[in-house]
This record gives C-alpha cells, sequence and structure tokens, in this order.
RNA sequence: GGCGGUAUAGCCAAGUGGUAAGGCAGAGGUCUGCAAAACCUUCAUCACCGGUUCAAAUCCGGUUACCGCCUCCA
C-alpha cells in the first residue's frame, strides 16, 4: 500500500487516486529566463522518480507542468539580452529539454505556457472578480485573500502572524494599492513597453500564482491527485494556487501536496538558488560528467530530504553507480555460458527483494532504502554468477529485474556490447594463447598496452571480458 | 516574531520502543600466474541535559547548532 506524505495534512496517508488506475498530476516547472541549475533538476528529477514507480505500478499517469514563461525575470532578461519575452522563453525552454533529456527525464504529458493561455487565464480572474474574490486597483488586480476562509492551510501558517516583508521582496508602492497586504497580484498593469494583453482591466500580464491554477485545471480538471513542487513553493505560490482555484471551483483542487527538499550546497549546507549565487548549472555539471551520475545522485535519495552537492557526493555517486554497472556488466557475461532452465532459490531471492523493494518505495518514495535492495539485487548477481552453472532463465529474470529497478531512478543499462577494433580483438586473442602457454610477460604487456587506450580486461573462468574504463 | 525541517561512524545514509540496514572510503582475508572484478570479515552506544519504561536513536520535557519559508525561488 503506496503512502505518500501530504504537505497538507502533514501526515504520511494512504495513495488512492481519484479514479483508480489514473493518476492525475501537476509539477510547477522552471521560470524560463535561464538555464536550469541543479537545484532546479533535482525538482524534475524527484518527480519523475515518483511518477515512474507509479507507472511501474501500473497506473496511468498524466503528468503536466508548466513554463512560467512571462514575469519580470524574463522581462528583465530580454532588455539584457537585447531580446524578447517569447523568444528568451523559447530559448530556455529549448534548453530545459536539452538538460533534462540527458538526464533521462521522461517529457511530461504536456508542458502549457502561461503565454499560450492567457484568454483562459482573463477569464479565470473575471470570475474571481466576479465572485468578490478579486478587485482591480489601476490596472491591476488582487485577490482579496481574507475572503478566503481556509487560507494558511497548506502552511499552517496564520494570516496575522505572517510578518510582512519579511522576505524583503515586497514594495511599499504596492503595498499601497493593496486593501490589505496580504493580497496578491492576478493580473499586473503593463509599463511602457513591457509585453502585454489586453484585457477588461486594460493592458497587462498575469501574476504568478494564477497561470498554475488555470493550467492544472484546465489539464486535468477542477480536483486532481498530486501537486508538487518545490518546498519553498509552499507558501506563498501554492497557498495561492488553492485559494484561487477553490474560490473559483468551490471543489477540493489538489488532494495530494508533494513538496521537494533542496539541493544544498557549501559548508553550512545553504539551499542553492540563483539569488544566492551559489548555483551549478545542469548543464554545466553535464559537460564534465557522466549524466547517469548525477541522476543517481539525485533520483536515489528520499524526494523530500536536502542533498548536499559536493565534489566528494558526487564522486560517492559515481562509485555506486559504478558498482551496479559491474554488477550488469557481470550478469550479462553469463549469457553465453549459461544453460536452460531456472535456478528457483535464485528466483526466489529475486522475488523477496523485488517485494522488498516495492515495500521501501511505497513508503513515500523512500528510494534511500528502495536502493539498498538494488544492491542486494547485485550481490545476488555477483553471487550468482560465479557459480559453475547458471541457468538462462534465472540470468533473463535477474536482468529483468535489475532493468526495471533501476528504470526507476531512470538509470540506463543496455546489452548491446560495445564494438572492438579488430585489431584490439586480435591482441586479446594472442593474450589468452600467450597465457595458454605459461608467457605472462607477454601476457602483462597485451593487458597494459590495453589498459593505456582504456581497455581494461578481466579474465574469469569463463574466459577473458573487457570493458572500457 | 510566526511556521516548518534537520542533527546517527572518515563521508553519504536507513532505522518511530526491543538492544544500531546499506553504500563509499579504510584494514585483513579468499579467489587469480599476477591483476581486475567479486565474495567474506572488520570499523558507531545515535548533538547535549533530564524524564517515562523491564527496555529509547526511537516517547515526553528542556537546551544547543544548522537549514528553509513568511508574497523572487525547484
Amino acid at each position: 500500500m503506496l503512502k505518500v506524505w501530504n504537505t497538507l495534512t502533514n501526515r504520511k496517508e494512504e495513495f488512492k487516486p481519484l479514479t483508480p488506475h489514473i493518476v492525475n498530476m501537476y509539477v510547477c516547472g522552471p521560470t524560463v529566463y535561464n538555464y536550469i541549475h541543479i537545484g532546479n533538476a533535482r525538482s524534475a528529477i524527484a518527480f519523475d522518480t515518483i511518477r515512474r514507480y507509479l507507472e511501474y505500478q501500473d497506473y496511468t499517469v498524466n503528468y503536466i507542468s508548466n513554463f512560467t514563461d512571462v514575469d519580470d525575470k524574463l522581462i528583465n532578461e530580454a532588455k539584457e539580452e537585447n531580446s524578447t519575452v517569447p523568444a528568451i522563453a523559447d530559448k530556455y525552454i529549448q534548453a530545459f529539454y536539452e538538460d533534462t533529456d540527458a538526464l533521462n527525464i521522461e517529457r511530461a504529458t504536456a508542458n502549457p505556457r502561461a503565454s499560450h493561455n492567457i484568454p483562459e487565464i482573463i477569464d479565470f480572474i473575471q470570475a474571481l472578480v466576479d465572485k468578490g474574490y478579486g478587485y482591480a486597483v489601476d490596472g491591476d488586480v488582487y485577490y482579496r485573500t481574507r475572503k478566503f476562509k481556509k487560507y494558511g492551510e497548506l502552511s499552517g501558517q496564520n494570516i496575522d502572524d505572517l510578518e510582512q516583508g519579511a522576505s524583503q521582496h515586497v514594495t511599499d508602492a504596492e503595498t499601497a494599492r493593496k486593501e490589505d497586504p496580504i493580497d496578491f497580484a492576478l493580473w499586473k498593469a503593463a509599463k511602457p513597453g513591457e509585453i502585454s494583453w489586453s484585457s477588461p482591466w486594460g493592458e497587462g500580464r498575469p501574476g504568478w500564482h494564477i497561470e498554475c491554477s488555470v493550467m492544472s485545471i484546465k489539464y486535468l480538471g477542477a480536483t486532481f491527485d498530486i501537486h508538487g513542487g518545490g518546498q519553498d513553493l509552499e507558501f506563498p505560490h501554492h497557498e495561492n494556487e488553492i485559494a484561487q482555484s477553490e474560490a473559483r471551483t468551490g471543489h477540493t483542487f489538489a488532494r495530494y501536496w508533494l513538496h521537494n527538499g533542496f539541493v544544498t550546497i557549501g559548508e553550512d549546507d545553504e539551499k542553492m538558488s540563483k539569488s544566492l549565487g551559489n548555483f551549478v548549472l545542469a548543464r554545466d555539471l553535464l559537460k564534465d560528467n557522466d549524466p547517469q551520475a548525477i541522476r543517481f545522485l539525485m533520483s536515489t535519495t528520499q524526494y523530500r530530504r536536502p542533498i548536499r552537492y559536493s565534489t566528494a557526493s558526487l564522486q560517492d555517486a559515481k562509485n555506486n553507480l559504478e558498482r551496479l554497472h559491474t554488477a550488469w556488466t557481470n550478469l550479462n557475461y553469463r549469457f553465453a555460458s549459461a544453460e536452460a532452465g531456472n535456478s528457483e532459490h535464485v528466483d526466489k531471492q529475486a522475488d523477496d527483494i523485488q517485494k522488498a523493494f516495492v515495500t521501501a518505495m511505497d513508503d513515500d518514495f523512500n528510494a534511500q532504502n528502495g536502493i539498498t535492495h538494488v544492491y542486494e539485487l547485485a550481490k545476488l548477481i555477483n553471487t550468482y554468477v560465479e557459480q559453475d552453472v547458471v541457468r538462462i532463465g534465472s540470468l533473463e529474470h535477474l536482468r529483468g529485474l535489475f532493468r526495471d529497478l533501476t528504470g526507476i531512478f531512470g538509470l540506463q543499462f543496455t546489452t548491446t556490447g560495445e564494438l572492438l577494433d579488430a585489431d584490439v580483438e586480435q591482441l586479446i586473442e594472442d593474450r589468452e594463447t600467450a597465457r595458454a602457454h605459461k608467457d605472462f610477460a607477454r601476457s602483462d604487456e597485451i593487458r597494459d598496452q590495453l589498459a593505456k587506450q582504456g581497455i581494461i580486461l578481466e579474465d574469469t573462468p569463463q574466459g577473458t571480458r573487457w570493458h572500457r574504463k
């Protein structure tokens, strides 16, 4: 039975989708004014891993994730790059796909963009105004927060306890226009030269929160199963989404709220963020590192926990991944020398590991415990392939299980061997001959020579195998 | 000030009452012509103080430190 930690109730709850076997989920995507950093990537990876696990459990997942493509950051970036807001958005959306593809993050069912849903957004705001939840002031439209009685339910905040301006991002001019400082913008009047759309309140653009309400409901309905995003979005972004959506529809908005933890960096484990300037761009990291190692680091930590990023933690991930690769290689090497049938004892052990894995992941996607069972599987594989007699049915069983479980973490292992040059193959054969004649000097010479080319030879009872370093 | 999170070995990290998973690194061993890989063995009383209990990393009270959010953020 799958249990998830629901931020809305602050407890683990049994997960039951509204419609059996179908999960509708919405994950807040990035504001596309820059390349994503590995903190942004972590969020995408966390929810991709959750999605893959749900799919592994035979759910059909409708996965919607937006791009925020109109806001102050984009407007500023367009000025700086001497470009336009849509062009900036297109550029960084393209970059987003490049980076997330490299990290083997499944494409969303849809990635709606705020700027492509302006009529729906205007309708939504109008409906809020009609119901008395929105009010216009000089071309801006604000949400009357205190009118929504449940406000603060998600984040456990009491409106009166909020320290106004604690984050130091509130301007006096804006506060002066609001009925109440806690009110937030649904629609922002355009300043001269800014990108804008016509609306009943004049030229302007959507506020930040409204797009997620509009697009999630548009794609998934008034009530859907999972709403995800980074912990920093819990308040006010998600709180505001609930206020807008439920005021409009009168129905429960998202049923389960999942929030991923941050990537931290430095000795103090500070949150990685652009405003702190302590970020590492995903694409910079991808240039010099195996994408699978980065994926491993990000997806084998439980999604709510912080991930400490450092060269040491990345190296750790590489080492651990290497261990899995070795088991995979060991496994595949024995197919050629396997006999027909199954080893029931091994099949049983594999099944037990699979069950234990599911139990671990059913506990709020506890990837850390999940990966422990993958290590057990690796050990089972390594032990099994040392046997004199191995059975092809069991090898296939192990291979399928290994691929399924690691696949949930977005790791990929292939069976297609790399091709060797003919002369390299000849050298390996020569070495076999030399070893047969106990000419170890020649044998070691060949091994050293190939090692310099990055080809590592390993002698096993079934013959010599190789892999690239 | 309000709300929330975290503190376990050299490092990462699991573990919500029953006497500390797993991985990396380190040490020793088996296997090997030698290696490599693998396998085996080894390596902690859980931030601090007090309490409850036959029994606590786990529950309660308190303290300390660090992190996050409080309308820019994944």
